[in-house]
RNA sequence: GCCCGGAUGGCGUAAUUGGUAAACGCGGGGGCCUCAAAAGCCUCUGUCCUUGCGGACGUGCGGGUUCGACUCCCGCUCCGGGCACCA
């Protein structure tokens, strides 16, 4: 590394003063600078390696908060590291700006969704500035523009024309707070909204869904392939939810017309049914109940229908499982022996068939309601001897089973799903837990989706060159609840791209996160204006390699784009390389206050503007790079502004330490001489290497290797530690007497190796120092022979207990390193004059004594 | 209920392969500088016993493996998250 050249301290008596580190003007002039010089502007052609780094696409809710604030830092660090090392680092972003909270307000205040939007998504482009996070901003995106809805109408026809988009009637979730169909997704298990907190409600209305269940089995089985955090896959795993099992039908006694046809992951149990159950839903249920059992069956319906998602599911538990017999009978095709048909609200008309073989034995939802109903129970599976519980679902041999008796359960599953398939009945059957996407919104600020009915020529879609469909401005938002789009008459009634006659528009807009399933697409090149995206453009920088985002995005908006990227690569319109859209997936923990969610007065309170106008932004980032793991929560405490103010005193020292280091022996100058004298000089004047100069430069050299390290595994926290160790050394190093070649090299490279951690100090105090852009420097690479330790602590140990610790050379052999041991008088005086046991070395960390 | 995480000083945390537990920081104590303060600098800070030297204990709890365990194994407790009648 070439000696830096410094501005002299004795040039200019007051330079330090006059040159102090000013927080606000310095991170101002560097974010004005990185917007205007286009250095984090790349495109497909530009020689270095393409790399992809993306934050996930954020919702415009106004000024950052200190999630987005966690998350940019994160985004930031890794463009700005992965840029120093030559890639060429697509860094996009854009706004998620389509959703119910500004048509909310439009309600509240009148103020059109569009102008809410805008000001906020400003307000929010303004905290990323301040933050100094850098982005090819020629690339934004904003959902609401209509060049993307433009585009995400274009992909739904597309869809549609596969079979992937399609229109049904089907019980929904209908949130009255919102007056909005919501997704199973934005139902929490208590059967609330996850945004209102509302009760909700089963509607039977036509919506729009996407095929997602077509990829399925992909979605599943592409997950090992993924570099994401376990715990993530894990849960689409479970959200996918693939079971294999049998599918059959079961004959209806005296009803030789009638099958209910079951699904069951336990063949192997058949031997076991009985009792079958209906869902109250499922279409036989009128066709098997007997007139003296109507009254029963009806009321079971009744209290099903008006109960609320709440309701049957918090009262499902164990016990009240709430059914009645339907009076009729089927038959089991393995044993041939009629047993009863229920109806009851514990089975699910949405799963598998809607009615199930029960095998009270071997579940225990059976069990409980065959308990309460007075059923018997046939066990087919031995338990072992000490088995207590009530169904048993472990492993064991078959029993009470004719053929089946005797065998594991795998091996009877396959027998009895053989036998099945032999004998017509039924056959080996996959299902999932996930469901199709339901998109349909009753809503006004969102994509309208580009259908017209025509009462002559049925359900058409928009043509491409009347795309995009866009939302009237001229609407009132009112508080009825029911969306302006399906008020306007001028939007409603339209002409019939075939007939030429009158017809009407489709009034539903899409779910928001449709936007956000294909936006990193568009970002390879958002400029183009006759495909969604260009695929070559494409092709050259997905997948992304790097994709940040709160845990909380683990199951909804991955799977969707997953799905949608699998989707547009069959289509045609992405590329193969696009087929799994993030290869590496980093979700980092949440900001929590008081041990809970955020409140708004305290959201307030944590506020980036705060921070940026007092401590600056460094220091912030610095917090957040430094307080824990970036995959663990943060909590936000009474002591947070105290450990950021230590963040904003390390800045102070480290600007002294590379600009003024005239000031750092200064004061601890006065502290080694109670201020009677000062230094003649910074440096010192000899020009030799000694030991103490090697042992920093040495250090240097490990620091490059640290941080580095640090780095690609996520470890921040670690490597801002050793930052601070680094510079905790240097000061002493240079109030002891520096030489000022190993001093350059070692200030310099603490710069270069925290350039992404803190971008504009490191910006600034390099440029007074070479002149230059530092973001613009490759990144330092360690001399591996320097970054090696010279000598380390060998602990010497009794029976394991540490007795002594001695400096030796790395390079110590093992009989010198047990005869300097044996030879100590603390293991001496424990041996007693006795030879010890064992010996146990390695070298140079340890030799342990054991007597 | 099932599936994932996690538990280390007063606090946030570190220990990358089974080898010095507590790096780095926050807070706190003491000191220097100052008329004083702020800032800065130096220093101490796991617990207990001891005047000191030193010693004992110490990574949620109970066992185990090992010369040696924060780390591996078995059994628990508590906390956080996900799913929740999915047959």
């Amino acid at each position: 590394m070439e000696v830096a050249k410094i501005i002299s301290p004795y040039e200019v008596a007051s330079f330090f003063m006059a040159r102090a580190y000013d927080v606000q003007a310095v991170e101002k002039r560097w974010q004005e600078r990185w917007a205007s010089s286009g250095f984090y502007q790349v495109d497909a052609s530009d020689p270095r390696p393409a790399q992809y780094v993306l934050c996930m696409y954020p919702y415009p809710s106004g000024p950052a908060h200190q999630g987005h604030v966690r998350n940019y830092t994160f985004g930031d660090l890794i463009v700005r590291y992965r840029t120093m090392t030559g890639f060429a680092v697509l860094s996009p972003i854009g706004f998620d700006s389509f959703g119910l909270p500004a048509e909310n307000a439009a309600i509240a205040t009148g103020v059109h969704p569009r102008i809410f939007t805008d000001q906020r998504i400003e307000e929010l482009k303004a905290s990323l500035r301040g933050l100094g996070a850098v982005y090819d901003w020629r690339r934004e995106i904003r959902s609401h523009d209509p060049s993307y809805i433009r585009w995400n109408q274009v992909i739904f026809k597309r869809f549609y024309e596969a079979g992937l988009a399609y229109r049904a009637e089907a019980p929904v979730n209908w949130c009255p707070g919102c007056q909005t169909v919501l997704a199973n997704e934005q139902v929490l298990a208590d059967g609330t909204c996850e945004r209102s907190g509302d009760v909700v409600e089963k509607r039977n209305l036509k919506q729009w869904f996407f095929r997602i269940t077509a990829y399925a089995d992909e979605l599943l089985n592409a997950l090992p392939t993924l570099d994401w955090p376990e715990r993530v896959k894990v849960m689409q795993r479970n959200w996918i939810g693939r079971s294999e099992g049998a599918e059959f039908d079961l004959e209806v006694q005296g009803r030789p017309d009638l099958k209910v046809r079951v699904f069951t992951t336990r063949p192997d149990t058949s031997f076991g049914m009985t009792y079958a159950v209906l869902a109250p839903e499922h279409p036989l249920v009128d066709l098997l109940v007997t007139p003296e059992h109507r009254q029963e069956v009806d009321e079971l319906l009744q209290r099903v229908k008006t109960a609320s998602e709440l309701e049957r599911s918090s009262s499902g538990g164990a016990l009240e499982k709430r059914g009645a017999f339907t009076g009729s009978y089927v038959i089991n095709p393995f044993n041939k022996q009629a047993v009863p048909v229920y109806v009851a609200d514990y089975v699910l008309m949405s799963y598998g068939t809607g009615a199930v073989m029960a095998v009270p034995a071997e579940d225990q939802r059976d069990f409980d309601f065959a308990k309460v109903h007075g059923l018997p129970i046939v066990r087919t599976v031995q338990p072992p001897e000490d088995f207590t519980g009530e169904a048993y679902t472990g492993e064991g041999k078959k029993i009470n089973s004719e053929w089946l008796d005797g065998l594991e359960i795998a091996e009877a599953k396959e027998r009895a799903i053989a036998w099945l398939e032999a004998n017509g009945i039924g056959e080996r059957k996959v299902n999932y837990r996930l469901r199709d996407w339901l998109v349909s919104r009753q809503r006004y600020w969102g994509c309208p989706i580009p259908i017209i009915y025509c009462p002559r020529c049925g359900m058409l879609t928009v043509p491409d060159e009347d795309l995009p469909v866009l939302a009237p401005d001229d609407v009132e938002f009112k508080p009825t609840g029911e969306s302006p789009l399906a008020l306007h008459e001028g939007f409603i009634n339209t002409t019939c791209p075939s007939c030429g006659g009158p017809a009407t528009r489709e009034t539903d807009t899409m779910d928001t996160f449709v936007d956000s399933s294909w936006y990193f697409l568009r970002f390879c090149d958002p400029w183009s204006t006759d495909v969604p995206f260009n695929p070559e453009l494409a092709r050259h920088w997905m997948p992304v390699d790097q994709y940040i985002g709160g845990i909380e995005h683990a199951i909804l908006h991955l799977m969707y784009a997953r799905f949608f990227s699998k989707a547009l690569v069959d289509l045609g319109i992405a590329p193969t390389e696009a087929r799994e859209p993030f290869s590496r997936l980093f979700t980092q923990g949440m900001i929590r206050m008081g041990g809970t969610k955020m409140s708004k007065s305290k959201g307030n309170l944590v506020a980036p503007s705060r921070y940026f106008e007092t401590v600056g932004a460094d220091a912030l980032r610095l917090f957040h790079l430094s307080v824990g793991p970036p995959a663990d929560d943060v909590d936000w405490t009474d002591q947070t502004d105290e450990i950021i103010e230590g963040a904003a005193r390390f800045l102070d020292r480290l600007w002294r330490l590379a600009v003024a280091p005239e000031e750092v022996l200064d004061r601890s100058a006065r502290v080694e001489t109670s201020g009677s004298t000062k230094a003649a000089s910074v440096y010192r004047q000899q020009d030799e290497i000694t030991e103490a100069d090697m042992e920093v430069k040495r250090a240097t050299h490990r620091l490059i290797v640290r941080v580095t390290e640090d780095f690609d595994r996520w470890s921040y926290n670690t490597a801002v530690a050793a930052c601070r160790e680094f510079a905790n050394m240097l000061q002493r190093y240079l109030v002891q007497g520096a030489h000022r070649v190993v001093y350059d090299e070692a200030i310099d490279t603490l710069l270069l190796v925290m350039a992404p951690m803190i971008p504009h100090l490191t910006a600034e105090a390099w440029e007074i120092r070479h002149g230059d852009h530092i973001h613009e420097r490759p990144w330092p690479v360690a001399d591996p022979e320097l970054a090696k330790e010279q000598t380390v602590t060998m602990v010497v140990q009794v029976n394991g207990k540490v007795k002594e610790r001695v400096e030796v050379p790395v390079t110590i052999g093992e009989a010198e390193a047990e005869s300097m041991a044996l030879s100590m008088p603390k293991v001496v005086h424990a041996l007693g004059g006795d030879k010890p046991k064992k010996v146990i070395i390695r070298v140079p960390r340890l030799v342990n004594v054991v007597i």
